[in-house]
DNA sequence: CCGATTTAATGGAACGTTCCACTTATTGGC
DNA sequence: GCCAATAAGTGGAACGTTCCATTAAATCGG
């Protein structure tokens, strides 16, 4: 009966040797495959292995190595599906390509962010893909990440910091869909959400600053509301904004999930969103579909921008001394029902 | 100028004990705080480490150590928010004990499953919190975690392994949102969605099937409409079940995303969810508040039974040969309008 | 002021690998 | 049949820690 792991303790590469009758030098080669080993001593060592249940120390072995293969994902908000499908992208090229992800989540603290990137360097993590916690500084990072570990910043640029980053178009996005909004006659339209300490909300705005500049509009400084990026921030902001004396006929939101308190608080004052008023978003994540209206947004390809980040981590890893590359990805224009895009197809068309 | 990273190379203990005018032991010491060191030699060690840039190197002390502080942490669908929130209950627990987690993501795949878990053992997992994929078997994973590793198993029970495990209470909350049903007045109730060969299925339908033989009902065969655990499957099994000849007046759906496909179904052939039929999902996902009616279902919390299972594993790890334990986690039920309750109460009163 | 105890610190042998420098066998060219 | 080249395999010194057995110095009770 063969294949049977019968180990008590912990069994080394030695006792296989012993086991096979050969030195444990042998042994290491067929492990890493590097040697010329005869077919059949490796075969006689590969049975060893199975009989005595034997698990490679891959900590030992780095020891020796430095290139350990272990990758940390540091995410700031997981219960967020944007990070969570980022995740899959990240880890999908990683596993390929024989690494593992040590997958933190930070709840945006930087205490924890500190700790956990920490905990990785201690573990020997040879790069480390971190999607920044909201008070992230340069400072801080520059001295969480030694020279040893690649870094690389996904989704939340953060000017100052010597490392690779992925990020979506927010610019060019945002003043994509808020040409959309232009296009179907708006001129009335309201930026709303999220805090203007943020990186991406001030990319995000400036997208929709410079369509509305291009189409000759001023921006009516009462119609830029900051809040909280979550659904109940953008419930209160879009009450805040409904209740203004010259109400919007348009609202470009900072996310979906803004938009979609936002779309609440409209339906809450009685108007029917996609028809009296519009309201867009921003990422295109699953539940942006699954709303009623469903939800006109902005596409940024999550797992995409997480295998790329992958990708070009890893390309930084084997490729040492490469100097840091930055990608900016793709944000395409979704027109779903709250936009109110059908409905003046159909006045123009009738 | 104190506290500058300065270091070309990795810089070791020995290094430190050099600069600070102590042995390599000292600083162990003051490292894993276990002697008694001076304070003043203590602050000076300090004081080195920082200078140097020092980074501790866990993977030399496990060499000597065995106890690792890592545990893996193995989802079979992190796309589905269910899951994400799992991992972040999970995540908190370790992360408060010292710990970090491996993080993968097998996407229902057995032979990455069983990748993953190698790795993890490769690294020196402490234990393995798994959510297996589905045609997992026992055998499997007896094998792709040894002793040294301790099992957890969640979510999705697995008849025949021993390891610990943590699952919501299947069983009662299908029956429970049965009753629901059938206290509405419902008799011709459908069961719907996931395959016959999943052991969440087979809990969730004796749930239902117990509740309706309790109440003196037979189950009529075509009634029970398997389909593939997602939308798509949700979408078509309900599209079958509108075109039966008796078509039911109530649907059980196996989780919250068959619910939503149903729904969509039902409204595709004009039927208004909550007044001409009833749908209820399981699991109280985020997207069942937000959905539009918003869906009657069963919360599991997911984030509760993570934090349970992190807590029940590290148990484990730290109390060896402690015997593994099983958790079963509460299922509520979550009136919502889906059911048409409260159409039915106002239906009542008036 | 002595022996016993406590405190502070130290070498050095592990831990399980890798890899360099070697040795032996085997093969090939001529 | 000889030399060179290749193939197959081997010891042993790292790698960066921990921890045991010691030592040296300080403290203490009587």
């Amino acid at each position: 009966m063969p294949q049977r792991a019968e180990s008590r303790e912990k069994v080394t590469i030695i006792e296989i040797a012993d086991a096979a009758g050969v030195s444990k030098s042998t042994v290491s080669l067929v492990l890493t495959g590097r040697g010329s080993v005869k077919p059949e001593t490796r075969e006689r060592i590969r049975q060893a292995m199975d009989k005595l249940g034997y698990v490679y120390n891959r900590g030992a072995a780095n020891l020796r190595n430095t290139h350990s293969k272990i990758v940390g994902l540091v995410l700031n908000d997981l219960s967020n599906p944007f990070f969570a499908e980022f995740a899959i992208g990240v880890e999908t090229v990683l596993q390929m390509a024989g690494y593992v992800a040590f997958m933190a989540n930070t709840s945006e603290s930087v205490v924890r962010q500190a700790q956990v990137m920490r905990m990785m360097r201690e573990h020997g993590a040879g790069g480390i893909i971190l999607c920044p916690a909201l008070d992230s500084t340069p400072e801080e990072l520059a001295l969480a990440s030694g020279q040893e570990t690649a870094l690389l910043v996904a989704i939340r640029r953060l000017p100052g910091v010597a490392a690779s980053s992925v990020v979506p178009d927010n610019v060019a996005g945002s003043a994509r869909i808020t040409r959309h909004l232009l296009n179907l006659g708006h001129r009335r339209i309201a930026y709303l959400g999220g805090m203007s300490s943020m990186v991406v909300r001030q990319d995000r705005h400036r997208g929709f600053s410079e369509a509305m500049a291009k189409a000759g509009l001023l921006i009516d400084a009462s119609l830029n509301l900051e809040s909280m990026p979550t659904r109940d921030g953008g419930f209160s902001a879009m009450s805040s904004a409904l209740a203004l004396p010259g109400r919007p006929t348009a609202v470009v939101c900072y996310n979906d999930v803004v938009a979609i308190g936002a779309m609440l608080a409209a339906a809450k004052r009685g108007l029917v969103v996609g028809r009296d008023i519009a309201i867009v978003g921003f990422d295109d994540t699953s539940e942006a579909r699954h709303v009623s209206p469903a939800l006109t947004t902005i596409a940024v390809d999550a797992v995409g921008l997480g295998e790329r980040a992958a990708a070009m981590l890893l390309e930084r890893i084997t490729n040492r001394s490469a100097p840091p590359t930055s990608h900016v990805g793709p944000a395409d224009l979704v027109i779903r029902e709250s936009c109110g895009a059908y409905q003046h197809a159909l006045t123009a068309a009738g």
